[in-house]
DNA sequence: AAGACGTGGAG
DNA sequence: TCTCCAAGTCT
């Protein structure tokens, strides 16, 4: 297995305890402070628009991916209120090929409530972050925990990854469940500061040290509390995750194409350049029903398709 | 509550 | 080449 070389003896070590658990916070903590990458969410002064956007092209879609659509983003719309007055196919135009454009549409939708709903301040709360469109459970924790310093677990794949190793000696998690939250929230220091933290810090550690596929189990700074390691690194047994379908000659392709030449267009473009993108005239058609459907593409007046208005 | 939903880099 | 998977959300 991937594991080979990050292995070592496994020490008498009694894992899960509160003394351990609230170790495991202290040293992620210390971790974290010495070892944060930079970027730009991270920069002082970064605002909580700032970090919502971050968080929403974040979600699935890596760092470095995500880098220069939110600088460009943020130097062309650098408040709610400045999205908001923008046509939503603009935001799904400069959404470029970051991949899932409803995310752009959904983040316009948000700029839109924010500034008719809520002054044009991006809310604390975490209901009415829950509210707003394409605002699930990591992302609404994410907005309130690290642009407002709530205390509030936030939970992504890479905390729950760590978790799931140093806490319960899994060589991966359980699928998401909203126990998550509550697990979580038993590490989470009481001091917000610190709590903030150790939310940026776990997902910070497992995105560079406690990977998926070759964790650097040598650099880990709770390498003698890990529960996994203490249990000699027992490989998964859970229940197969759901194997992710080829991307080749797939909807999403086929969606992709389209979404990619409606970007590219500025005037309507008609079905007869639509149909040159595919072969298969059906699945053609069904991606463009859903993206219709969905509002990324609609029907133009004078004919032929656009982004929307 | 599985499955849909983009894209591209790494191994 | 091909599989895995990356700061999720919605239905």
């Amino acid at each position: 297995m991937a594991h080979t070389n990050a292995r070592e003896a496994a020490p008498a070590t009694i894992a899960g305890s509160a003394t351990v658990t609230g170790e495991i916070a202290g040293d992620i903590v210390d971790w974290f402070a010495e070892n944060a990458r930079e970027l730009p969410w991270r920069r002082p002064g970064f605002t909580a628009w700032g970090v919502l956007v971050s968080e929403f092209m974040l979600q699935q879609t890596p760092v470095t991916r995500v880098i220069p659509r939110l600088e460009e983003w943020l130097d062309r719309w650098p408040t709610p209120e400045a999205l908001a007055s923008a046509p939503s196919g603009e935001a799904v135009r400069a959404w470029k090929s970051l991949g899932y454009p409803r995310r752009a549409l959904w983040l316009h939708a948000c700029a839109v409530t924010i500034t008719e709903c809520h002054g044009g301040v991006v809310p604390s709360d975490v209901g009415e972050l829950l509210a707003l469109p394409g605002v699930g459970d990591y992302t609404a924790r994410a907005v309130a925990a690290f642009a407002y310093g709530a205390r509030h677990p936030v939970v992504d794949t890479n905390t729950r990854r760590v978790l799931a190793r140093a806490v319960d000696g899994n060589a991966e998690p359980a699928p998401p469940s909203k126990r998550d939250l509550a697990a979580m929230d038993a590490l989470l220091p009481a001091d917000p500061v610190r709590a903030r933290a150790f939310n940026a810090g776990i997902m910070e550690l497992g995105a560079v040290v406690c990977t998926a596929r070759s964790p650097r189990c040598e650099s880990c700074p709770v390498r003698e509390l890990c529960a996994w390691r203490a249990a000699g690194y027992p490989e998964y047994d859970g229940p197969r995750k759901a194997v992710q379908k080829r991307f080749e000659g797939s909807d999403r392709q086929v969606r992709g194409l389209i979404m990619a030449e409606l970007r590219a267009a500025h005037v309507p473009v008609s079905h007869e350049e639509i149909g040159r993108l595919w072969p298969d005239a059906a699945q053609l058609a069904r991606a463009l029903a859903g993206l219709l459907a969905d509002g990324l593409a609609v029907p133009s007046p004078q004919g032929g398709i656009t982004l929307p208005e």
